[in-house]
DNA sequence: ATTGTTGTATTAGGCTATTAATACAACAAT
DNA sequence: ATTGTTGTATTAATAGCCTAATACAACAAT
């Protein structure tokens, strides 16, 4: 897995939402085992205590679960994941037409500017 | 003006953003007075100091000048405000298809994804 | 039983950004 | 000249985050 963390926010945040986006896109399955928190924190460059901090909430929202020895396994559940990366989907696109919103663009113009970039990027 | 503060992220990029908004979106006029540093605290709820960092910065982009007595002013300069307008719906739009990617949409799915929504509020 | 690996808990420290308090400076208005 | 309003500068206090060190607990593997 790919670690970008910067330092613009607090590093246990961005590893929340990249190993979150790992789990929706389907890097991670349903089932898989994670690498243990030292591993993982090793491969992010981050402290474990930190790494820790993030699987901690994975696990509150019910993304991961723990086998105290055994280690941590992604959710078998997969309307959960679904049902998130829906959720996750429909947010950060009401997102996007509201910060449009705030430049004063309307859904409709917002929606001219998005088909447009995306025909360009395509050339 | 309206101002809408929350303890997520540092307030002084919140006013940065919201006053940028309001330059972008015409509620500010080019060449318009701006309330005083104090004046736009006091309405925001913010500590002066707080807001001085977000004119500052503002002053930095120039969007805004400063005339040391008489207060501030929102830019004459049309372009510049239309030039960050684009920008601005740019990076958004960007970093919106970013987003969407990091949850498995490609361009083409986001675009009927979003489609979908508009369509959907409309009702 | 021993060893190693896993997750967990606790505490302390330091760093940095943000906010707040306060005083200062320039000048318009009177 | 005095007062009030503007922006500005400096310093102090706070809060949040991250790291680090360390110890503990559970259990698999041997």
């Amino acid at each position: 897995m790919q670690w970008h963390i910067d330092s613009e926010r607090p590093v246990y945040i961005q590893l929340i939402e990249q190993i979150q986006s790992s789990i929706i896109s389907g890097y991670f399955n349903p089932g898989d085992k994670v690498p243990s928190v030292r591993d993982l924190a090793a491969q992010a460059g981050v402290n474990p205590n930190t790494m820790q901090k993030s699987l901690v909430e994975l696990e509150r929202i019910g993304l991961v679960h723990t086998n105290r020895t055994k280690g941590r396994y992604i959710t078998s559940d997969t309307e959960v994941i679904k049902k998130l990366k829906i959720e996750s989907a429909n947010n950060i696109t009401m997102d996007f037409l509201d910060n449009m919103k705030k430049l004063g663009f309307s859904k409709e113009e917002t929606l001219k500017i998005i088909k447009k970039i995306v025909e360009e990027i395509k050339e």
